[in-house]
DNA sequence: ACGACAGACTT
DNA sequence: AAGTACATGAAG
């Protein structure tokens, strides 16, 4: 590391210039505090500055981070992408349907800022008010199923989050200059609504390249019989939503993909349409559509670059084929983190996997689903090839006082589902009132739970919410991946994408 | 903190 | 002739 130039470091955090972002810590004597290059704050006086090449240094000489621009956290982490992470989030939960029944005033409690603030951040970085933005959205997903379905435009209005059919047609027609009848004309489709559930049929599009291979060894190996099923192109599985309270919809779906066109042809089956949405938003992040693989590859190559160049110098010695394995040659092109449908049912799958193979795991969860999971009733679907019995995933309340006499497992570790189960009975109440499953799980909450550990916890986050930054350094399957290296990896290195190196280390072992 | 106003929403 | 599906104005 260079010494500081106090004048590059004047000229760099004046002019708030990105390109040194993280090079250097302003320290500010006056406040106390330290603050990235680019910090939005007023810069302070030169005198009463001091410069550090890393936040640790600033912070142990006394100063405290910057709650503007998070000095504090990694580089590339929500946290220190600051004002754009607020912005994210408010974007992700609008997306999700938080504006459909909850006012702003509470979308912005959520985030913990001011209402005023989320107004602000959306003028200037979209243009539009959040509501406005959630309508566009809203008409956007219409459209999607204008096009895609045959659902009547009731339904959709519906599934769109409007509540009346009036204001849906009123406000489509301003965003999109096209009434929704008028979109519906242009369409051919295949989709039917068979009386008990609806089905249609939506293209899921991703950014490429998608490792299929990958994921579909993946989900197949632990595919539950009768919970979910999985063929060379396809997976498909059952869901709830939301998971077990009142009102809520279940159904499933098959998702079948189609490499050329970069997309999955997903048929979902569904009771009511109420909350398609997030349905569809769930599947998404369940197959993992959304990740921009291209550059979380390229983030991981430079973070592990160094311990690449260290391992290739005693290439040569190295007649063992499997242990002159490089960071290079670790990573394949486009892998995804499989999901699982809820962070209770990630929960629950990591508890049964506790102490015991992978096989010896899925054997559990197979019975815990067959006895008390409860069935689908597919007979009034002629069209669906898979007509084997279909089981939702046990509730909490299933769970929750049950003696779980039907399979052998430690008492003490049937004790923890129940303890986990009657966790999530006893949050019904703020489950209630905020329906998104993603954001208001949190497994930190767990950590008070009996037989709760931390491996537990962090695997329902990577597989649970889709948390992109875990490393399952203590899982033996990682282990025995990371000694395949010469020397050990910099997996700090990898954040914030660290459930994407523990997914590359564990494609290794095939 | 407050009121006027625009726009969201339902019937 | 009655019923269904969608669009739209008026009022609050």
């Amino acid at each position: 590391m260079l010494p500081l130039d106090f004048e590059v470091c004047r000229k760099a955090r004046l002019s708030r210039d990105p390109r040194f972002d993280g090079t250097f810590f302003t320290a500010v004597k006056t406040t106390g505090i330290f603050c990235r290059s680019i910090c939005p704050a007023t810069p302070p006086k030169e005198i009463n500055v001091t410069y550090f090449t890393t936040a640790t240094e600033a912070a142990s000489a006394g100063y405290r981070p910057c709650l503007r621009c998070r000095p504090d956290s990694a580089p590339g982490s929500p946290a220190w992408k600051g004002v754009n992470t607020t912005l994210e989030r408010a974007i992700a939960l609008i997306n999700d349907g938080a504006l459909q029944q909850h006012s702003l005033t509470e979308l912005s409690e959520r985030l913990g800022v001011s209402e005023r603030y989320v107004r602000k951040l959306f003028n200037t970085h979209l243009g539009t008010s959040p509501k406005t933005y959630a309508l566009y959205q809203q008409c956007l997903f219409a459209k999607q199923l204008l096009h895609q379905t045959q659902l009547p435009i009731t339904e959709i209005a519906l599934a769109s989050g409007f509540n009346s059919v009036r204001r849906f047609n009123d406000c489509f027609k301003k965003q999109m200059q096209l009434t929704p009848s008028a979109i519906r004309r242009s369409a051919k489709n295949m989709s039917v609504n068979n009386g008990a559930l609806h089905t249609l049929q939506l293209q899921l599009h991703y950014r490429p390249p998608y490792h299929w291979q990958h994921m579909q060894r993946f989900l197949r190996a632990r595919a539950i019989p009768q919970l979910e099923w999985c063929t060379d192109n396809s997976y498909g599985r059952t869901f709830e939503w939301p998971s077990s309270y009142d009102s809520g919809s279940y159904g499933y779906f098959t998702a079948y993909h189609v490499a050329d066109k970069h997309c999955f042809t997903v048929d979902i089956s569904v009771n009511e349409v109420t909350h398609l949405k997030s349905i569809v938003n769930n599947i998404r992040r369940i197959l993992d559509l959304d990740a921009d693989t291209r550059r979380i590859e390229n983030d991981l190559r430079a973070a592990l670059f160094t311990e690449e160049k260290n391992i290739k110098k005693n290439t040569n010695k190295n007649t063992n084929e499997r242990n002159i394995t490089t960071a290079i040659t670790l990573l394949e092109a486009g892998l995804r983190l499989p999901g699982i449908w809820s962070v209770y049912e990630a929960g629950i799958r990591a508890i049964l996997g506790q102490q015991v193979s992978v096989t010896a795991a899925h054997r559990l969860v197979g019975t815990l689903v067959e006895v008390l999971g409860s069935g689908i009733d597919t007979e009034v679907d002629p069209g669906d090839e898979n007509t084997s019995i279909k089981r939702l995933f046990p509730t909490p309340a299933s769970l929750a006082n049950n003696e779980i006499d039907f399979f052998k497992m430690p008492a003490s570790r049937k004790q923890t589902l129940r303890n986990l189960s009657q966790h999530y009975l006893s949050q019904e109440g703020l489950t209630q009132r905020c329906v998104n499953l993603l954001q208001n799980d949190q497994p930190d909450d767990w950590q008070s739970l009996k037989g709760i550990g931390p491996w537990t916890i962090n695997y329902a986050k990577l597989r649970g919410q889709s948390n992109p930054d875990i490393f399952l350094g203590g899982d033996l399957g990682i282990k025995k991946a990371l000694e395949l290296f010469d020397k050990p990896l910099a997996t700090d290195n990898a954040s914030p994408w660290r459930s994407y190196l523990t997914m590359h280390l564990w494609n290794m072992l095939y």
